[in-house]
DNA sequence: AAAAGGCCCTGGTCGC
DNA sequence: TGCGACCAGGGCCTTT
């Protein structure tokens, strides 16, 4: 599934096609992604600008404000989806359910479990219900181990579960909580307010690592995950611990483990762990 | 307020 | 070879 570092990667390969560009319309075949896409949409976009595209989580942000009000194009790639820029006369294929018609060319969603979504906001975008309660961009400075603590203290939660909700911090998903947790070697099953401050500091600086190797491999926790060139290249990032139950921990030998937590498979290394 | 579980969906894998 | 069962997963939403 995406998770931050192919949002990010997205991000950064859609958004010297957008910006500047007009948008002369949307295609929409499937409108029931997560939420249904605004069935006015086109009539609210078209003639607009593109001023930026940003990120918030796994939120893509698109300005459409550049010659006009306000306005927002809110995309989610939820587990499957992709961007891709493709001419302008390209076929749409199964799974392809929205596109954002740019003149010659275009921007096109495809994603076949339809677990994401397109959605548009006038006004405060930091104001949106599904933005205005996200907590820290886990790449920015902002999250600290101080401010981990903080949010740990009086949860009982395992941290795991704690580390995955975009309240404290956004952005980690399952693969990357299991890996930073075998990075900072916390047991994923420590009640979050157990967590001293130096153990949080390490946990932070393990999450950062670990999303900035995954950014740098170009993203690559989801096999048909596409870049937005439509180049393939998924690269199989080799994993510590993720998906690996059974099999050798690459520090000490003992074989992962794994379970179940908030109807999420956890892997981890039971010696390396604590 | 926090925690736990449900749900949306399709493709891949496995056993028969 | 075909088919059904099951699982994966983000994250909002509802229930406890």
């Amino acid at each position: 599934m995406p998770e931050l570092p192919e949002v990010e990667i997205t991000r950064r390969g859609i958004e010297p096609h957008l910006v500047g560009s007009i948008i002369t319309g949307v295609r929409v075949s499937e409108r029931r992604l997560r939420w249904l896409i605004p069935r006015d949409l086109a009539a609210r976009i078209t003639g607009r600008r593109i001023a930026q595209v940003a990120r918030r989580g796994k939120y893509l942000l698109i300005d459409c404000g550049a010659n006009a009000s306000a306005g927002w194009l809110i995309v989610h790639l939820g587990m499957s989806g992709s961007l891709r820029i493709l001419e302008r006369t390209t076929e749409p294929q199964r799974h392809d359910h929205f596109d954002l018609l740019l003149g010659e060319r275009l921007l096109r969603l495809r994603d076949p479990r339809r677990f994401g979504a397109v959605l548009w906001e006038t006004g405060d975008i930091a104001r949106h219900r599904l933005l205005a309660d996200l907590g820290a961009e886990p790449l920015e400075d902002e999250f600290t181990g101080k401010l981990l603590h903080l949010a740990t203290r009086l949860r009982k939660t395992p941290i795991k579960l704690l580390l995955m909700n975009s309240s404290i911090v956004v952005g980690v998903g399952n693969i990357y909580a299991n890996e930073s947790l075998f990075h900072a070697r916390i047991d994923p099953r420590t009640p979050a307010a157990r967590l001293s401050l130096a153990r949080c500091e390490t946990l932070v600086a393990a999450v950062k690592l670990t999303l900035v190797r995954a950014l740098k491999a170009g993203g690559s926790s989801l096999r048909n995950f596409v870049h937005s060139d439509g180049s393939s290249g998924y690269f199989q990032q080799q994993y510590a611990v993720y998906g690996r139950a059974g099999q050798p921990c690459r520090i000490c030998a003992t074989p992962v483990r794994s379970l179940r937590q908030g109807q999420r498979s956890t892997f981890f290394c039971a010696k390396c762990q604590r």
